[in-house]
DNA sequence: CTTGGAATGTCAACAAGGCTGACGTATTCT
DNA sequence: AGAATACGTCAGCCTTGTTGACATTCCAAG
């Protein structure tokens, strides 16, 4: 695949080549298709898309999470979070609480219909994953990870850091 | 979940924890808005879209590709992929030649003008690419394609390994 | 040669889910 | 008291997915 040369520095960086960037392009455009392809065809029978899937798996993740965090999180703006956040509540999959400390704040947290369908979709998506992830080995995934962390912009990298070591009940 | 066992693998499977899968579906998430980012503040301005780019770029991947090879490898139905085609070839960025052994068919190719969007739209793309390879080095970027190489479905891998060899003029 | 079916592509209409803008209400901060 | 914040909602627009209907072209069977 490519010339070894001796330090660390030195092994060429033919990995660099419009080529070679070309096709981790492509490879990102193709994988992401199969990333959500197993919650979709979840999704579709229920009359939800991604928007709710995306909003169920970070109230799942952060119990209790603002509606503005999450906005921040989903980067997307009041209205459009808003129009899926009410079907999910009226459909009885997620309740909103009035904060204690600050009674502007409305607290998210699934309801256990809410948490049965998170499940689903998460064991789904969670399914694919492993089996690349097997397939790829340790040493590829944590290159995977570095790449896509060095892949995002700064604010993400926080809002993606902010959520790695949280621990949630 | 993680009992270490001898044989090849060695080092535990602690990469295949529930904990480390949902990293990694976080990183895809936030990773692939970072990498549509660039492109799409350049779009935003033309009144075009993902779907515009998408198409332009496999367009100069595979000049002369007809739109049911096209369809195949973007995913979308023929109407949806007929719009943006539409629109592409009224602004001048597209042409599309009826087949001179199949009159069915019409062969897709970029003009001058498209082929000058086409590199402002990957140049900011690969910028990036280029960025996070660099940061990450060598051996994770080889990680990074195996593991999306293995989440990608049967057939959208064959479309991709199929992209990966063509040679274009 | 003709005719029917399959393949290719176009037009029309609809839905999901982004967006902006404007506004109302409750609450908190200064 | 007045400004700022958090949230909800209405209205309207755009992109991009969908299905349905239809025209053209090709090909194969009769």
């Amino acid at each position: 695949m490519a010339d070894d040369q001796s330090p660390q520095g030195g092994q060429g960086l033919l990995f660099l080549t419009d080529e070679q960037l070309r096709k981790g392009i492509e490879a990102m455009f193709f994988a992401y298709r199969g990333f959500t392809a197993d919650p979709d065809r979840i999704l579709a029978d229920k009359d939800y898309g991604r928007a709710h899937h995306r909003a169920i798996h970070f109230i799942n993740r952060s119990p209790g999470t603002t509606v503005n965090n999450l906005l921040a999180i989903l980067g997307v703006t009041k209205q459009s979070l808003n129009r899926v956040l009410r079907s999910l509540m009226q459909d009885g999959l997620v309740q909103s609480k009035v904060g204690r400390e600050d009674k502007r704040e409305r607290h998210l947290f699934l309801t256990d219909a809410g948490a049965v369908l998170e499940r689903a979709l998460s064991d789904a998506q969670r399914d694919r994953m492993r089996m690349a992830y097997r397939k790829a080995g340790p040493v590829a995934v944590a290159g995977f990870r570095q790449v896509l962390e060095a892949m995002m912009d700064e604010d993400m990298r926080r809002q993606y850091e902010a959520l790695r070591d949280r621990r949630q009940g």
